[in-house]
RNA sequence: GGAGAGAUUCCCAAGUGGUCAAAGGGAACGGACUGUAAAUCCGUCGUCUUCGGGCUUCGAAGGUUCGAAUCCUUCUCUCUCCA
């Protein structure tokens, strides 16, 4: 396997009380300062947004899915487009994720083995068969700025026997992976400049999750991606395995929290080594009708918002905050309006990536205790959103 | 003036002798959502309850029946058509 001199990121800054640390992710299409919150737009779109609105929620990079995209429009066309950021609009990094959740969420219609994933399409039915080397090459047919290795997700609880099997799947699959990557990279004469990140797996066993890491972490990737959380274990269990996780993960590359939107899941997660997050819950809640704020979701079409003239959060700078009242969302959620879940999602997206701007500033400003803190006090509507 | 049709729980609307506190939809009220098969899904929705059940409802009043939203009588109101 061959190197790449690790230039693409840096620490810049790290908390002397936690594992948290600022830092900046290098790519061709341009700088990704961490901790970041990724908005996702599965089907190369994020819900209800247009690129204006992530531009200005200050959204540095966003999700695609390879799955999503391989059963409708196809990479081919997508190629043909120019690739995906031509294609939707958006000329900021994309990070694209496998399919690999689809492992997990799409179980009923599934069929895994060490060979490769078959999986019925959602929008016909028909099989679709995905071997770690098709999903690099979709991938690269997409342009994707991180394309992420195929994976398996187990779901939770999951029996320790078969999380290792999913554990071991998971590294052959990255080892093809990372060698089709090479394939790509010598097609290109070595000037291929997107990155791949693996993933690490293991369910909520630490052994597995250390043998996981260290399997995954011997691979070169541009960075590393814990998967497999989030899937309905209880917050505490996600810390735990979060916190012994970033243990076994490199300083000096960036570590990607797969699927992670909750505001306190954001900070502890960070607190623990985290520079990375994605989550569609900013925009699902969004669209139905639930809004972020640090401490509790408003769901705004309960009747006390009937009659209520005052912005979600009067400490938020979004769009949003800025020109409608809750009695204004509040109606045009119950009238389903397609406005409602546009507002509602620029505010929620703008919320998470500012909670992680917000962590980052604190980082970099050598207070991120303190900002830990005033988060666990219930302080953290002082700050400005 | 004549001939028909109809009135069901907030609204629309099923139900024509027991299995009916009454289908279904809407509204209302509440909840869920974490690498998106999600503008989705789930509760509650006469009333009281020690959750066993009790009590009051189907325009109104009487009646038939062991039993009525359902059958009969009268009344009230609404709609359609003809003069």
């Amino acid at each position: 396997m061959s190197f790449h001199k690790n230039e693409h990121f840096q620490v810049l800054k790290a908390d002397k009380k936690s594992k948290a640390r600022a830092g900046i992710l290098k790519t061709w299409r341009g700088d990704i300062l961490t901790p970041v919150f990724m908005p996702v737009g599965t089907c190369a779109t994020v819900k209800a947004l247009t690129m204006r609105d992530l531009t200005q929620s200050n959204a540095q990079i966003i999700l695609a899915n390879t799955y999503h995209l391989f059963i409708r429009p196809g990479h081919e066309l997508i190629r043909q487009a120019g690739g995906l950021h031509k294609f939707m609009g958006w000329d900021r990094p994309i990070l694209t994720d496998s399919g690999g959740f689809q492992v997990f969420s799409l179980s009923k219609m599934r069929k895994i083995t060490d060979e490769s994933v078959v999986f019925r399409s959602f929008k016909d039915g028909a099989k679709c068969e995905f071997t770690p080397e098709k999903v690099a090459r979709i991938q690269e047919a997409f342009g994707s700025t991180i394309m992420m290795v195929l994976d398996e997700c187990v779901k939770y609880p999951e029996v320790e026997k078969k999380a290792e099997i999913a554990v071991e799947r998971t590294f052959k699959w990255a080892k093809r992976s990372y060698k089709e990557y090479e394939h790509i990279q010598q097609e290109h004469n070595g000037e291929f400049k997107n990155f791949m990140f693996g993933i690490v797996q293991g369910s909520v066993y630490k052994e597995l999750r250390k043998r996981s890491a260290e399997q995954i972490t011997s691979i070169p990737f541009h960075g590393y991606a814990i998967g497999g959380l989030s899937v309905g274990e209880p917050n505490e269990l996600m810390y735990d395995v979060l916190d012994y996780t970033t243990d076994y993960m490199p300083l000096e590359k960036p570590r990607y929290l797969m699927g992670v939107g909750e505001v306190n899941d954001i900070i502890e997660g960070i607190a623990r080594g985290v520079d990375m997050f994605d989550c569609v819950l900013p925009t699902r809640l969004g669209r139905h009708g639930a809004l972020m704020t640090p401490y509790e979701k408003i769901l705004i079409k309960n009747a006390a918002y009937r009659t209520d003239f005052t912005p979600i959060m009067p400490n938020c700078s979004c769009y949003t905050c800025k020109n409608f009242t809750r009695a204004y969302l509040h109606h045009l959620f119950r009238a389903e309006e397609i406005l409602s879940s546009m507002l509602n999602s620029i505010h929620n997206v703008h919320f998470l990536v500012r909670l992680a701007e917000l962590c980052r500033m604190a980082l970099i400003n050598g207070n991120f205790n303190e900002f830990y803190n005033d988060y666990k006090k219930g302080e953290l509507n002082k700050y400005a959103f």
